[in-house]
DNA sequence: GAGTCATTCGTTG
DNA sequence: CAACGAATGACTC
């Protein structure tokens, strides 16, 4: 079941382009809730799976971040194999090009 | 670069 | 009300 703000997070994160990624921060500025800790609560539901591309979302130290509910495991490496289909790569378990991250134009 | 503490909002029980 | 969560920032070593 959702709720009306895991859909706001859904709606912002759909604004992410492909071959680019963005931060729990930065998702939860642009839903306005300022915690990245219900940003994730709501990835972790992603209802429409494909539309919300929750692999997307990764943390603000270049990390990863999770996926499926887990911040380490195969889920983790299958979240980069994700992104990497889409041009995005990683380093040594960090996003290999910082230039890929999204900002949510907030001014 | 790595480890620790405090902060923060929403969902769930 | 109490507890948990796909986190972040600032500080210290």
């Amino acid at each position: 079941m959702s709720t009306t703000f895991d859909l706001r997070v859904y709606e912002a994160l759909r604004r992410v382009p492909r071959g680019m990624v963005t931060t729990y921060g930065e998702l939860a500025r642009a839903v306005g809730c300022g915690s990245s800790r219900a940003v994730g609560q709501a990835l972790r539901r992603n209802p429409f799976a494909p539309e919300v591309p929750c692999h997307r979302v990764i943390a603000s130290n270049l990390a990863p971040g999770g996926f499926q509910g887990r911040r380490d495991g195969p889920e983790q490496a299958a979240k980069l194999r994700l992104l990497r289909g889409e041009g995005v790569r990683f380093r040594n378990g960090r996003l290999a090009d910082p230039s890929r991250l999204f900002r949510f134009s907030r001014g």
